[in-house]
DNA sequence: CAGCAGGGGGCGC
DNA sequence: CGCCCCCTGCTGA
């Protein structure tokens, strides 16, 4: 279901750490280790020191005290002053006449970037953009990673970083490139942006889903089978850094974990919901299609009252926010009741995977009951007889005998919302009601008073409001 | 005011 | 017969 997957990007995420850093150390808190140097301490922190340095990392290795004291012989000051900046800020500037001095400097203490080359945090994508945003003098940049392991086989790490080599662009260029390429990707302050977004993240999904289609029929649009996340592009390389679709999978686990509790929760409180009481008895004579056939946590689901199953659905609205203005992801086709009308459930169910056609039968029991005999016909089968079939729910006391009503009904229990708002997370599961609710965005007040200036975007509160002139 | 859910009726297959 | 739309009323904030 990588549809209900989103990825989340601060957008000045790089920009603002490197501040926050510079400024931590120009506050000097939380630092954690003091590099003398020329009769001068400067206060730092070991993590960005070992981060730009193995030389440092394995000092702070061997380096068991809390705030050591590092004591800088080889290095000048304003080497070293820069060489600080350079790992602080990701980039410095040195007059063109003391750059030798400075890579030695950089040499000596290894950093990475200058001397050393850096690790290849980038993804390979990220890496081709920060390449491709780059001169024909961009050349100085910091090898190529696959370039870098040639050399280092080759060559000692130390002999990789030669001093007649061009220095390495400092790692700031592939900061900023990269910030600007999330910029370019991650804005989402209007869900439109959002949608545009998450379309051109997917290039391999063209559709979009304008207001339209949203309103209308998701039949056409809505996606049949959930997709896993999108493992494989992470798999190649490192996209995790960008992607964070890891954690998403992470959490959907912790999900499947919470689900199963719920489930056991469910079945052993009874939490009775709105229909508990009122509960038909023969509801619980399960017919044995409707057995559980998953697992026995979702058998468990199956007795669950409407309270605790649309707890399962997800409180939180989170749901129509990951699905936020696309199509709903998961897709539930409710057999039997549904017609295969495309139903679809924006809410996921706990375990992080689309209700299947069985579980939404176990979800809701629904048959129908024929209204003479008083047979119950679960397969709905029983249309022998003119009269028309009462439909009965079996997960509380709705009777109808309309189909589409019934069906509709269900979605009640399922906790279906396939209607979901473009403009905000908001989903439903009937189209009206999200008519009624884009007027909150659109400021629509279709309906007014013809007595005074009022209007209304709810009928019955027009109504409620003629009251007054009356 | 906004959300939710059920009823009625038109329309097409 | 089923789908879809609109209407309506109830409820809670």
């Amino acid at each position: 279901m990588a549809e209900g997957m989103l990825s989340l990007s601060w957008n000045n995420h790089r920009a603002t750490f490197c501040h926050i850093l510079s400024t931590l150390r120009e506050k000097e808190r939380y630092t954690d280790v003091t590099v003398a140097c020329d009769g001068k301490f400067y206060q730092v922190h070991k993590l960005v020191l070992s981060t730009c340095s193995e030389y440092f990392e394995k000092i702070f290795e061997n380096t068991p005290c809390k705030h050591p004291v590092i004591v800088l012989k080889d290095v000048q000051t304003d080497e070293l002053e820069a060489l600080l900046s350079y790992m602080y800020e990701g980039a410095v500037s040195v007059a063109q006449n003391d750059l030798a001095r400075l890579i030695k400097a950089a040499e000596v203490l290894r950093i990475k970037g200058l001397a050393v080359p850096d690790e290849p945090p980038l993804s390979e994508s990220c890496s081709k953009r920060v390449t491709q945003s780059r001169n024909a003098s961009d050349d100085r940049s910091s090898p190529h990673p696959k370039r870098r392991r040639r050399e280092e086989s080759n060559t000692s790490l130390q002999g990789a970083q030669t001093s007649t080599s061009p220095p390495a662009s400092p790692r700031v260029s592939s900061f900023e490139s990269e910030g600007e390429t999330h910029h370019s990707t991650s804005r989402t302050q209007s869900d439109s942006r959002w949608m545009d977004q998450r379309s051109s993240e997917r290039e391999d999904q063209s559709t979009d889903h304008p207001l339209d289609d949203r309103l209308g029929d998701h039949t056409a649009t809505s996606r049949s089978s959930p997709t896993p996340p999108q493992v494989e592009v992470m798999v190649d390389e490192t996209l995790v850094k960008e992607e964070m679709v890891d954690h998403v999978d992470n959490s959907q686990d912790d999900i499947v974990d919470s689900g199963m509790d719920y489930g056991s929760m469910g079945s052993d409180s009874r939490l009775d919901g709105s229909g508990g009481g009122e509960e038909d008895p023969s509801s619980q004579m399960l017919p044995n299609k409707f057995e559980p056939k998953i697992n026995p946590s979702q058998g468990q689901a199956q007795q669950l009252p409407d309270a605790v199953v649309e707890a399962l659905a997800g409180p939180s609205g989170m749901q129509g926010w990951l699905s936020g203005c696309e199509m709903p992801t998961g897709f539930s086709g409710l057999e039997g009741y549904s017609g295969g009308d495309g139903s679809q459930d924006v809410h996921p169910p706990p375990q992080g995977q689309p209700v299947s056609q069985s579980q939404a039968h176990q979800l809701v029991l629904l048959e129908s009951v024929d209204q003479r005999t008083g047979e119950t016909d679960a397969s709905g089968t029983s249309q022998q007889h003119a009269v028309p079939k009462i439909l009965r729910c079996c997960q509380c006391s709705y009777t109808t005998t309309n189909t589409s009503h019934f069906k509709r009904h269900a979605f009640r229990h399922t906790g279906e919302k396939p209607f979901s708002c473009c403009f905000c997370t908001y989903s439903c599961n009937q189209k009206a009601n999200l008519h009624a609710h884009i007027r909150i965005h659109t400021g629509e007040k279709p309906y007014a008073c013809s007595y005074c200036p009022y209007r209304a975007t709810h009928k019955s509160s027009l109504k409620s409001h003629m009251f007054k002139h009356r």
